[in-house]
DNA sequence: GTGAAAGCGCTAACAT
DNA sequence: ATGTTAGCGCTTTCAC
C-alpha cells in the first residue's frame, strides 16, 4: 500500500527470488521452472505490478513499443490509429501516436518519437513532400500510396477493384455519364483517377474529370460551379431551365467521402434530390458514408486488413529490422448504400410541373 | 556519422569535460560558466544531439513530458490535443496523447500513460462514469464540465455568456419561438440546456426542448421527427400544407455543431432553406461550423484559452504537485455566420416565379 | 534453473 | 565552477 510503484524488486523480495528471475518469469521465459513462474506471476498480479516501459525500453533492443504518426484531424488516420492501438495491445504491444497535424513536417513527428527511443514506426499517408528520404531513421512501415523511405514496407490500397465495382454498379443502374471530382494533385489522387478512368471506359460510361480536392468545402465549391456551368449551358442550348437535374450527368463520384459530403450539401441546397436526381459515390467508407444522414455508397479501402498487415510487419521488424522492403496491396470493395439509385431518366417521368421538363432530351 | 544516437558522453568527450557538466549546460544551469556553456551547446548542436527522453524521465522527478487523454474521433478533442502539443513544444515540453476511444474506459488510457511514467496528465471531457475517483493517480487537469478526480484542476467553458449572446442575436433577428435539440443525458448537456433556457426566457422567446444527442445522426433523426410532427399538426389544424416552413419554429439551436449538421441536412433534404426558412445555430465553433459548406453560427467555447490555462496549470503541477485543485471558467462567445438570419415572417414574401428560390418549390 | 552483475542515458546529490 | 558517484527499473550476459 505504498505510494510508489511496484517494481520487480518488490516481487522478488515477496517471492524470495532474484530480480532477473522475476523478469524472465513475467515474460514466460522457459528457463524458469513452472512452479516458480506461477508463483511469481501470481504475486505480480496480487501486488498490481505493471511493467515500467521506460526501464524496459532503456535496456531492451526489442521493445514492445511502436510509434504511429498520422494526422489527428483526418478521420481515416484516427481510424487507423485506433485499430492499430487496439490490435497492438491485444498482442502485448504498446503504441504511442504522434499527431502530424501538430508539426510543420511529418518528419518532425518521427523525430519526436525517436527521442522516446521509438524507432519502429508506422507512418500514415506520408507524401514525398515530407522528404522522409532525408531521414536517418525513416518509418518502418508506410500506409499509403508512395514508398517515401527506401527501407520502409508499403501497405497500400488497390483502387482498381473498388473502381471496377463502382463502374459496374453505376452501369447497372443505367448511368452513362458521370462527373468525377478529383482530389488535389498528388500520387494518391492520380492513381485513383486513372483506375476510375480505366474502369468506366470499360463500360463505355462517359467520365468527365473536374478538379475539386479532398475536403468537404472543396466538394461544395466544385459542385456549386458545376451546377452553375451546366445550367448556364442548358439554358443557352434549350432556352429552358434545367433546375432539378444536373445537366449531362446523372451521377457524381468524389475523390473521397468528405468531398462527396460537400457535393451532397451543394446539390441539396439547390433543390436536387439524392439519389432521385443525382447518384453520389465516394471513397473511404468513412463515418460520413456510414451515417444515416448521408448514407453514402462508398469504396471501402480495407482499413482493417491494411492495419493488421502493417502491425504484423512492424512487429516483425522489431526483432528483424533488416528485412527487405515489401509492397502489399489490399483490394478495395464497394459498399452500396442509398446515395446511388437508378438514373433519373429511367424512372417514370415526374408529372410535368413548373420546374419539370429536365431530362427530356436525354438520349439513352 | 555513427549509426547510434549522440549521447551526453559524446559531447563531453568532444568538449573535454564531464557528462554532468554537459547535462547542466544544456539545461542552461547557471552553475556552468558562460564560456563553457556556449562551447557545450555549440558542440551539441553540431553533433545533432537530442535529449533521450527515456533517460531523462528515468532519473528526473520533474520531467518535461505531459500526457493528454481524449477521444481521437472527436474533433473538439483532437483540436485540444493539437493546440496542447504545439504550445507545449514551444515551451520545451513534450506531450504524448492517448486515445481514449481505443480503450473501454478512459481510466485505462491513464494507466497506459502511467506505464510510461507520465503522471502529469490532462484529461479531456471525462465523465463521472469513467470512475476516475477510484484511481490512485487521476488526471492532473481536467478539461470539461465535471471534476472527476478530487485533486484535479477543472478548466471549464461557461455556457452562460454564449447562451446570452445567442438569445440576444436571435431576438434581434425577430425570432420568438425556438426549438432546442438537446444532447444526451449528462452534466454537460444539462448545464447547457439550463443556461439556454435562462437566456431565452430573459428575452421572452419560446424555447422548446427536444431530445436529440451529440452526433450528426442524432440531429438528423430528431429534425426529421420534428418536421413530420409539425407538418402533421399544421395540416390538421389548417387544412393546408406547410412545407417550406417549420411550423411554429423559425429557428433551431442544437447541442453542438455535429448535431446541427444533421439538422441542416434533414431540413435541406425536405426543401427548407437555411437561413431563409429556418435559422440554425450550434455550439463549439467546430470545423463544420467554420466550413463554407455549412457556415454555421456557433458558440465558440474558448478552446484556445482553456488549452492555455490547462497547459499552464499542468506544467505548474509538475514541480508543485500538491497545489490545491482550482476551477477556472472561460466565457464562451457567439460567432455569427450565415446560418442565422431574420425570421422568415419578417421578410418580404418570395416572388412566385417558377425557378425562384432554389429548392423551395419542390413538388413531392 | 537460478542469481549476480553490468549498464542503457540521464539527473541529482555530493564532493571538490 | 566542475567532476565524481549513485541509481532510476529494467533486460541481458555470464556464472554457477
Amino acid at each position: 500500500m505504498s505510494h510508489t510503484r511496484v517494481t520487480l524488486r518488490d516481487i522478488a523480495e515477496a517471492v524470495g527470488t532474484s530480480i532477473s528471475t522475476v523478469s524472465l518469469a513475467l515474460r514466460d521465459d522457459a528457463r524458469v521452472s513452472d512452479k516458480l513462474r506461477h508463483s511469481i506471476q501470481a504475486t505480480a498480479q496480487e501486488l498490481g505490478y505493471k511493467v515500467d516501459l521506460l526501464g524496459s525500453m532503456m535496456r531492451s533492443n526489442t521493445p514492445h513499443v511502436l510509434g504511429v504518426v498520422g494526422r489527428f484531424d483526418q478521420e481515416l488516420h484516427t481510424h487507423y490509429i485506433r485499430i492499430l492501438g487496439e490490435a497492438a495491445r491485444e498482442r502485448g504491444y504498446y503504441v504511442i501516436a504522434e499527431n502530424a497535424a501538430a508539426y510543420d513536417h511529418m518528419t518532425d513527428a518521427l523525430k519526436t518519437l525517436a527521442q522516446f527511443r521509438i524507432t519502429t514506426t508506422i507512418a500514415i499517408n506520408p507524401s514525398h513532400e515530407d522528404h522522409m528520404d532525408t531521414l536517418r531513421n525513416g518509418p518502418t512501415v508506410v500506409i499509403g500510396q508512395e514508398r517515401v523511405f527506401p527501407g520502409a514496407d508499403l501497405m497500400t490500397s488497390r483502387n482498381t477493384s473498388g473502381a471496377e465495382e463502382l463502374a459496374a454498379h453505376l452501369y447497372a443502374l443505367g448511368h452513362r455519364s458521370v462527373a468525377y471530382f478529383d482530389g488535389a494533385s498528388g500520387v494518391s489522387a492520380q492513381t485513383r483517377k486513372q483506375a476510375l478512368e480505366r474502369a468506366f471506359s470499360g463500360y463505355n460510361i462517359r467520365f468527365d474529370v473536374f478538379p475539386a480536392g479532398a475536403t468537404m468545402d472543396d466538394g461544395f465549391t466544385a459542385a456549386s460551379h458545376l451546377m452553375a456551368d451546366q445550367w448556364a449551358q442548358y439554358r443557352h442550348a434549350h432556352q429552358e431551365s434545367t433546375r432539378g437535374r444536373l445537366g449531362e450527368y446523372s451521377a457524381i463520384v468524389g475523390y473521397n467521402d468528405q468531398c462527396v459530403q460537400g457535393i451532397a450539401v451543394a446539390l441539396m441546397g439547390a433543390g436536387l434530390r439524392i439519389p432521385a436526381d443525382v447518384s453520389l459515390a465516394g471513397f473511404d467508407n468513412s463515418q460520413v458514408a456510414q451515417s444515416s444522414t448521408f448514407n453514402l455508397t462508398s469504396v471501402d479501402r480495407g482499413v482493417e486488413e491494411i492495419a493488421a498487415l502493417a502491425l504484423d510487419r512492424a512487429i516483425e521488424r522489431i526483432s528483424t529490422p533488416e528485412l527487405e522492403a515489401v509492397t502489399v496491396g489490399v483490394d478495395s470493395h464497394l459498399v452500396i448504400r442509398s446515395s446511388t439509385a437508378r438514373a433519373y431518366y429511367l424512372n417514370t417521368p415526374a408529372p410535368t410541373s413548373a420546374t419539370g421538363g429536365a431530362g427530356t432530351n436525354r438520349n439513352l
